[in-house]
RNA sequence: CGCGGGGUGGAGCAAUUGGUAGCUCGUCGGGCUCAUAACCCGAAGGUUCUAGGUUCAAGUCCUAGCCCCGCAACCA
């Protein structure tokens, strides 16, 4: 029997969660983890935070504190916020632990012996103010090349142009704004190259069964050619190079990260007191592992990772990354800086209850970025939790329970004499159900045979229940998540149908007998639902479980190893048991709550874009405002600078003159619609060179609070060219 | 020519190796009254961005063009 290992991108301590990473990784490995565990499969679902690398020194100098405290903050910060959202990791580790310290120093050791590391000596920028080596990241300075004055430390954002971090003109260190100081370092580059066949032919044996971007993403990195790259960096926070002579420095994050699933897997092997259990995970040609993790993440998981594990031998590689693109909130990426999105800890602040989890656990289940860029916007959320959790799943439980509560002294029906066979004849339509492929089949071969018992209502309710369960396990397999989740709901939709069709509020009276098996089946539907969405609302089917007296059965680690999943159409309640008073599932949310929340997303930033007010030192003579000259002018043409998604260029009359303006307006403003517009340009002001052309003003435009732009024009017809004091 | 993704009914998305363009929401009409003004049924709505091409057959493959988005810069 194959075992599965799964694991989640391990997130960067830098930051907290926001529901962009739930969606790209945490959920949908989440959602296959409980449900191959409901299927009966032995699963390991493993995960920790990457608590490495240079941004965690900047944040712990910003915040005047230490890279520990730093990686403490997030850590338990977002351990927490995963617990809550019921992520079912067998553990949730961390790369600050002895245990990963060991299994990269290990790893390194062995490259090296293996000759797979080149000592290399070069030369870099070091900031003596900050006492460190500078990565490219961290240096700015003219390009070479084109004289770009923001260009990067290896590559110039404006010209594209590749060159040595050295070869930048007045070099900038971002860190403490002085000029860095060239000095000579040693560093181990690891040869990639050597692995180029063996991941082409590891990543095109694949390639019928990977997701597309995954293979473009892997193909196009292969096709550029694998060079050397550093496998060290001199830095005091991170690993240290377990070579004498290496004092301060420290193995790359790139070449330490990855590895800490493995050391995850020791430590969950420890704490279960079987300390070499994790090799029959990872040194086991019978796991299947599958790696989640968003699109920016790909080549890490599909070339680096597997190219680290070929190197050590005997470890299996990844069977399957089914990377996700971006999930975006209200149109636009999640950004930290911008304090753009939703951050999960905020969520759950706002929305603390157990059903609200799971309709957040729905809403993104149901908007997944499978093969493409997808948006969460609050309006959304409150109507997937009101059309279609609290209207179709929740009602469905709800007016069973009710009727059961009115009708039938709150318990599971006891089945009369006429149907007291129906537990078997529900058997034998099983059983002949499995025999077909898909419920159409099913039901023109078998419906008729199976009439004695069942009305025809019921066989479709029952062929809902065993093939809805089979196409959703389908999707589960094919790492169709959103599909998965279509597919459940549509379950739900088909009981709901059963109740309206059979109508037992009628046939309580006209049919006390019939009324009673209706009810029967809907009791065992609640059951059966309680298991189908276990994978995507797991606190809800606690919840559901608790009401029918039964076991809960969610997907959690450590449960006992038996396919439900296979089973799930059979009947699991018996007669008479208790039901519990109704409980609403799933409450409505009020239109209030949304626009509450869309009242504050951006709050941050529009606050900070108003202007505050002018300080003494900022006011200006009159002879300073009459140094500025402001003349309107006529747009005479307009066109976008290409590779600028700021910028357009205009030609415009000031009346005596035509002068060329580079505008950042572009975003805001089409060429089309600025041509003939009056504007007020500054006209003195000294000319400058935007990529590469020329820009002889400039033209005011306001920011508005929703952070665009509103260009000033003046009220009437006024002419090109009058002065505007 | 930096890299990658994408343009499909009003909205958001699907569509295996080319083979009847589907789904959810919304809209309109009907049914029902057990239930959270919920549920169920039916209908309307598409020149699949444009222009060529290959093919018995193109949303899908090829060529050219237009337009979005992401990456390249802490962040799935």
């Amino acid at each position: 029997m194959t075992q599965t290992l799964i694991t989640a991108a391990l997130p960067y301590v830098n930051s907290f969660l926001h529901l962009g990473h739930l969606a790209g990784a945490y959920l949908p490995a989440d959602m296959y983890a409980r449900f191959l565990r409901l299927s009966g499969r032995n699963v390991l679902f493993v995960c920790g935070s990457d608590e490495h690398g240079v941004a965690i020194t900047i944040s712990a100098e910003k915040e005047h504190t230490t890279p520990d405290k730093i990686i403490d903050k997030y850590h338990f910060a977002n351990k927490l916020a995963f617990e809550k959202f019921g992520m079912s990791f067998d553990i949730f580790s961390r790369t600050s632990l002895p245990e990963h310290y060991d299994t990269a120093q290990e790893f390194f050791l062995d490259w090296l012996d293996k000759g797979l590391l080149v000592e290399k000596e070069e030369n870099q920028f070091y900031d003596e103010t900050a006492e460190m080596f500078l990565p490219d990241r961290y240096v700015e300075g003219t390009c070479p090349n084109c004289g770009n004055e923001r260009a990067r430390g290896d590559q110039c954002d404006n010209c594209s142009a590749n060159y040595n971090q050295t070869d930048l003109i007045n070099p900038k260190s971002v860190v403490s704004g002085k000029t860095p100081v060239v000095r000579s370092t040693k560093h181990w580059y690891f040869k990639m190259g050597d692995f180029q066949q063996r991941l082409e032919e590891y990543i095109e044996s694949n390639a019928s069964k990977w997701k597309d971007n995954v293979l473009q993403q892997s193909r196009s990195w292969l096709k550029q050619g694998l060079a050397d790259r550093a496998a060290t960096r001199d830095m005091t926070w991170g690993i240290p190079v377990p070579v004498e002579g290496a004092k301060g420095k420290v193995i790359y994050v790139w070449f330490e990260a990855v590895l800490g699933y493995i050391s995850a897997t020791k430590e969950w092997a420890k704490l279960r007191h079987t300390p070499d259990a994790w090799k029959s995970w990872w040194q086991n040609s019978d796991t299947e592992y599958i790696a989640f993790l968003g699109k920016d993440n790909i080549v890490f998981h599909t070339l680096i990772f597997p190219m680290l594990l070929m190197a050590k031998d005997k470890y299996i590689l990844p069977t399957n990354v089914p990377a996700n693109e971006f999930m975006n909130f209200e149109g636009k990426k999640f950004s930290k800086s911008m304090n753009w999105g939703i951050f999960l800890h905020d969520f759950q602040r706002d929305f603390p209850s157990p059903g609200q989890t799971d309709s957040l656990r729905y809403t993104i289940a149901m908007n997944l970025p499978e093969t493409k860029d997808s948006d969460f916007t609050w309006q959304d959320f409150q109507a997937r939790n009101n059309n279609e959790l609290a209207a179709i799943f929740g009602n469905f439980v709800n007016r069973v329970v009710q009727f059961l509560q009115k009708n039938f002294d709150g318990k599971v029906p006891v089945l009369p004499e006429r149907f007291a066979k129906v537990n078997d004849a529900w058997k034998l339509l099983l059983e002949d159900f499995s025999r077909e492929e898909t419920r159409e089949q099913a039901l023109e071969k078998y419906e008729d045979k199976h009439l004695r018992y069942f009305s025809p209502n019921d066989v479709a309710l029952i062929a809902a229940l065993h093939f809805g369960a089979k196409k959703v396990a389908e999707h589960y397999t094919r790492f169709r998540f959103r599909d998965a989740v279509t597919e459940t709901m549509n379950i739900a939709r088909a009981a709901n149908k059963y109740f309206n069709d059979t109508a037992p509020w009628k046939s309580v009276k006209a049919d006390p007998d019939e009324c009673a098996k209706t009810l029967y089946l809907c009791s065992q539907t609640i059951s059966a639902l309680s298991l189908l969405f276990a994978p995507i609302l797991p606190n809800t089917c606690a919840t559901i479980s608790g009401m029918i007296g039964a076991q809960s059965v969610t997907g959690e680690p450590n449960a006992p190893q038996i396919d439900r999943w296979s089973t799930v159409a059979l009947p699991t309640l018996t007669e008479g048991t208790p039901i519990a008073a109704p409980e609403v599932l799933f409450t409505k949310i009020e239109d209030s709550t949304i626009t509450e929340q869309v009242a504050k997303m951006g709050g941050t930033t529009a606050v900070a874009e108003v202007k505050t007010p002018a300080e003494p030192s900022d006011i200006i003579a009159i002879d300073d405002f009459k140094k500025i000259k402001l003349r309107t002018a006529i747009v005479i043409s307009a066109e976008r600078v290409p590779k600028s998604e700021k910028l357009l260029k205009l030609q415009v009359n000031l009346g005596t003159e035509t002068r060329q303006i580079l505008a950042g307006i572009a975003k805001f403003y089409t060429p089309e619609e600025m041509v003939g517009k009056t504007v007020v340009v500054v006209a003195n002001l000294a000319p400058a060179k935007l990529m590469g052309m020329e820009s002889q003003g400039m033209l005011l435009a306001a920011n508005t609070p929703e952070g665009t732009l509103a260009l000033v024009t003046p009220e009437s017809v006024v002419g090109a060219g009058s002065e505007v004091r």
